[in-house]
DNA sequence: ATGAAAGCGCTAACAA
DNA sequence: TTGTTAGCGCTTTCAT
């Protein structure tokens, strides 16, 4: 382990002021002699130096810090998602600072003040879902930082700052537009959580598409799950006792949940059940899939909230301030075919 | 969005000198009239003060910064680690920093020097595929940084810094036992990529255990997969074909391929084939499963690499110099029964 | 008991 | 063309 080389011994050992040395390392354009030029990147060069990044922000105001706050990392959708924006971030030469709320408020709260005392550039938000029901608090939160912020995936206060999320309603739609294609009429529909507003909308979106197709709530069961395989798995029954013939999950491991118990009994998909699922997310971790399932490109959404978040950074930098009308951009999902609908 | 407010702004509000304001912030030993404290916090907390962290870090010489880098974080198992070692460090009043190196020792290179820019009291290092191969520049690199490196999972090079890791051979070992004890005569084991040392590990512990049975080569197939579910799932016929009765795979997810290659053929698990995976990961991520297999306690792995890293920083911080011997632990993994041995 | 001053490592404005 | 100076926001030592 050694010892950090600082801008002044190089200084003083090529016998130039240490502005010199900024200049040369930053490669801005001062007419220093090439051959004093050469001597200090020699130098640099074999004693190892590393600019201090936190001593340049003070200076330029530019820390090159992003921080990202995800509600859990163990969940697929958004370990994914991360990555995703940690390269974008890298690509432009910034770092990402990465914590997991837990879905709860209160940590979010915290963790939003530590990473703006860290003098970040800027913070992608994904809200916790307990911040549906504190939409104030979260707003001045928001409002108060010193930096741009940008909501993603859960638009929880879209009036305060900018927002990028898939529309969930639409995925929803989706998904009731194939299996009526198949010609089916009697339905179910797994959701999320009764808070989870973005499985509600899911949920919504089908049901609307049905009832405008004159499918009564008499031929329409809704469940509540969880969003974990096991949920599926116990749901399964009531869709079958139900006598539905097509069911759409909000999410892919409930489906694969429903699938495991229809296995179980000796039961074919799609022969017995028609089964659509959401996210198509299980591939890129390895799971094999041959689930009909409304994709949300992941790759997308991240490149989308970066491109947001880095228009403000710009914007802000440069000066003018952000009074521009905040903007939601709403990502539209696709339908993948599977096996799974007939 | 709004300003950032300085130290000395409260101190001009409250007239006194910035010193003071510090000192009554950090809750220094200091004799400063409680009238005069109470009046700085108030207006601390009026203008919503929030301490500028970098500019701190820049006198006393501690960030409160911690990198980890890991091969990639879409491998839930990484996933899983680096929400548990995320937890560790924010509870120790650490912010974490997070990267993938994608298993390219070039990322991961770069990753390290754009880390160490920030001037981080630590680092967490899972390094790449790569490194095992590139040993040499790993070490100089570690050898260069100036504050402590701990290795986890991958002990590529145990003679340069603490390590971290499981016992894979040890894992190997007791899927071994477990199938020895279940009587079983004919085996494969369908390990991970060649350049994988731990599935590797995995898969000697496993063979040396049934050559100490007097089991011979020519009742044990060894395959190569890639951790993947499709891996496990076209490789299951050629361990039909074979004639084992016991397989062992080096992850749960190629473990699952081979259980649905299995099930379509119409064969039941364990009747037709006792399979035991590796890691017990998937129910983090709502993935119920009835497989026996063998557990890494991720919240223990990272746990201990947490302890061992603050012990460094400790150490570093109060001056003594790490010359002490480094050290590496083992952590044992614990065969988790399920209903697919027997 | 409190404040002034120096300095962390760096860059930007200015002088020479 | 180059080097000097001031200062970013903060803490700490030392003088008052």
């Amino acid at each position: 382990m050694r010892r950090r080389v600082t801008l002044k011994e190089i200084a003083k050992e090529a016998e130039v002021s240490p502005a010199a040395v900024s200049l040369v390392l930053n490669n801005k354009p001062s007419r220093i002699a090439k051959e004093t030029q050469q001597r200090i990147r020699d130098i640099a060069a074999r004693l190892n130096y590393v600019v201090n990044e936190n001593a340049r922000g003070l200076v330029t105001n530019e820390t090159h810090l992003i921080a990202l706050i995800v509600p859990d990392i163990e969940n697929m959708f958004f370990a994914s998602l991360a990555r995703h924006l940690e390269e974008a971030c890298h690509e432009a030469g910034y770092a990402l600072f990465l914590s997991n709320s837990n879905d709860l408020r209160a940590n979010e709260s915290a963790l939003m003040t530590n990473y703006l005392a860290r003098d970040i550039d800027g913070m992608l938000l994904i809200p916790s879902l307990e911040s549906y029901r504190h939409t104030r608090q979260l707003q001045r939160q928001i409002a108060d930082a010193h930096c741009p912020v940008t909501l993603i995936d859960r638009l929880v206060t879209a009036h305060i700052c900018d927002g990028v999320a898939f529309d969930n309603t639409q995925g929803g739609r989706l998904a009731a537009q194939r299996l009526l294609e198949a010609r089916h009429r009697r339905f179910a529909c797994i959701s999320g959580q009764v808070d989870d507003v973005n499985a509600g909308n899911r949920m919504r979106g089908f049901v609307d598409v049905l009832h405008g197709h004159h499918i009564t709530d008499d031929d329409i069961l809704v469940l509540n799950g969880n969003y974990r395989f096991g949920s599926g798995y116990a749901l399964a029954d009531r869709v079958l006792d139900f006598g539905a013939t097509a069911l759409f999950c909000c999410n892919d491991l409930m489906a694969m949940g429903v699938m495991q118990r229809l296995a179980e009994l000796g039961l074919h998909v799609p022969e017995a059940l028609s089964i659509i699922g959401y996210d198509n997310i299980l591939r890129r971790f390895g799971m094999a899939s041959r689930l009909t399932t409304i994709e949300q490109d992941v790759h997308k959404l991240a490149v989308r909230s970066w491109e947001c978040l880095y228009r403000h950074i710009r914007r802000h930098d440069t000066g003018k301030d952000c009074v521009t009308a905040t903007r939601t951009s709403l990502l539209t999902p696709q339908l993948v075919a599977g096996e799974t609908v007939a």
